[in-house]
DNA sequence: AATGAATGAGACTTCATTCAT
DNA sequence: TATGAATGAAGTCTCATTCAT
């Protein structure tokens, strides 16, 4: 479809690693699917593999355990948070700027990718019972959090921020009210109009952080 | 069926229909102590039996079925809500003062009351997956949100708020925040400190809603 | 069928008790089939239940897993063994009498009842690689030792038997022997003619016990 | 396939039927020492193989089956001791000091080869529920017995032992001897005093076998 | 009313076996 | 030759649910 083939070899042949990770990526990718679509509990191993396209069995021959897959799929929305985070916010930016941008990630991927956040608190929620779920999440705070406070930091030092708030407070204060906002749309898209409320963020913000 | 009940018993017996809603709110308890502990599916109708002191079929035979306990459990956790909510807050007092009444009966049962907060977050996140779990927490969200914009309408009727806010949305933005709050602190109580929390959350409103 | 049930009530209820304790039992007999027929591993909880007469899962249900069903049989069988040796041997006989009578309570066991012989062989192997059964089988050897031996210290003090032997490693020594020639007999029942090793076996002890 | 064998090669290369022999070997070995460790049903051919330092797919591969390779360690078993057997009997000696030596040789085995005989015994009762190994014991059975039988018909003839003895009921009664001593040694080898019990037997030989 | 015996579906997991590389 | 990817059957175990007592 893409690059041709070297010569001789007009389809080459996949080797085992490739069969094995192409697998083992589908196997996760349907998973995601199926959180999304049933919860933690309510999908299958076997429901995982079939589909992925694969056998009811594999899920566990290569996960070893549900409890191993549903940790690999934390860590996959972990993954994709962070990556997502980071690749809106450029650190060359002012801080504030920054700040926004990390809102719109979040509340963007409700209309490109309700999938993944609908698994991200499904994950969450999870976090409080499934203790190998915690330390993924934990993680995920832990980088959230740091974000957050290096931009509120840079907005400080250039002047945009007054150096008198509670950085850490303010942290865990906006990562809040978007989860929340978030949490409450994945339940209710019809009564929940983003819009304003990224609005209503954006400006409280603007006005509590004026120097 | 057959005896008359004993006119002169100077303790009289309670009668089957006590008896039977004693039990069913003890069930209906130890399910809630279990959801806290274990997640809404990691507990069993045995469990719940046995937690209140009962037999192992005493729940299936007085719920129905285990979605039937669990939706019981929504329903309780909401009322336990919606009943703390409304007796903290007093609507012959000022509009923001009730507002920060309200916060503080969802953060000071962080100190008070963690268990029912717990189940109320599995609860809410529950929503996603389960119907009958959604209609619950509808309604929940129909309520406090009923609550939060009948303060703001308040204050702005009495002048502490200023008149050219979106009531809907930072009626949305502060229910956001606190469950936001409450969730990271039910995850890592250790690392996340309600009263600067509090604080920064009350001083937002303040400096946002001063006319 | 057989007893006049009492009057009133022409064929009594079981008790809940009484209907679990007899499908245990039952369970434990098709298991004690089950292990004779086709081995430790070679049986299913699924063929215990259905083999009693009940559902698949009921054996997992009662005996929680099949490790502690094994140990039941375990054990079962080793009740049967020991009862049995007790009921044959009568201390206020001889020595040298009751001696005999519990090898003739071995070797006459491959008449009358091969299976529990069949079963007590495999559980012997079994305890070389599953510890539940080692310690049945640990039990089952110290009674079966003290039976002997204390059969021996009679012998030597009613003068049938010279003081001079070594008591411990005699017990040993005839445990063992039945045990073998039982062994092999099970495998190949038509090349082991049984009278004539018990005659031989007893005509040793005779001849090697007399004073 | 393709290359020609390079004829001046100083050190030729293993041959592929050589490689071969020498994996297959190296299966087994590993596949006895899991049935001594876990039993015949307890361990896989993955384990076998990574165990033998190859892939888990080896054994399959060369085997075909499990069973086939359960039948080659049965025959690998009974291969080591009629082996161990004959060279420690030598017939140009008197009888009992063969049938003596033949003894030393299971009972010395606890000390040097317990896992040999850990597999023999398991392999022993296996063949109880397992055809394929049936055929496996009854040759070692068969062989076992000549092997005695032809000691004490040398010692019948050159005057040892007496004429008048059964001489196929004490072959059977000295081989379940053995390994009754060995299978009691086996599950509890701190209670099993060999010596005496070696000792013991070996008396009883004499004495009952005296012209 | 309340117990708990019994069922049976279904989940997880293991593993012998087959097959592509 | 040798690896290991992938399958699918089967076993253990759990538990909501039904039903006898």
């Amino acid at each position: 479809m893409t690059a041709v083939a070297p010569v001789a070899s007009p389809r080459r042949r996949r080797t085992q690693a490739e069969r094995r990770e192409e697998a083992e990526r589908l196997i996760l990718d349907a998973a995601v699917r199926l959180v999304a679509e049933k919860g933690l509990d309510e999908f299958t191993l076997a429901d995982a593999g079939e589909a992925a396209g694969y056998s009811r069995g594999l899920p566990a021959h290569y996960f070893g355990s549900k409890a191993d897959l549903l940790s690999a799929v934390a860590d996959h929305i972990r993954e994709w948070f962070s990556t997502g985070l980071r690749t809106r916010v450029d650190r060359r930016r002012r801080g504030l700027a920054n700040l926004i941008a990390g809102i719109d990630f979040y509340i963007d991927a409700c209309g490109t990718d309700r999938t993944m956040l609908l698994v991200l608190h499904t994950v969450l929620a999870g976090a409080l019972h499934k203790p190998p779920l915690a330390q993924a999440i934990a993680r995920l705070n832990r980088e959230s959090a740091e974000e957050i406070e290096s931009a509120i930091r840079a907005g400080i030092a250039n002047g945009e921020i007054r150096r008198n708030i509670d950085v850490r407070a303010w942290s865990v204060l906006i990562l809040s009210s978007v989860r929340g906002i978030v949490a409450q749309w994945l339940v209710d898209p019809d009564h929940v109009d983003l819009p304003p409320l990224r609005a209503s963020l954006i400006a409280v913000l603007k006005r509590n952080f004026a120097p």
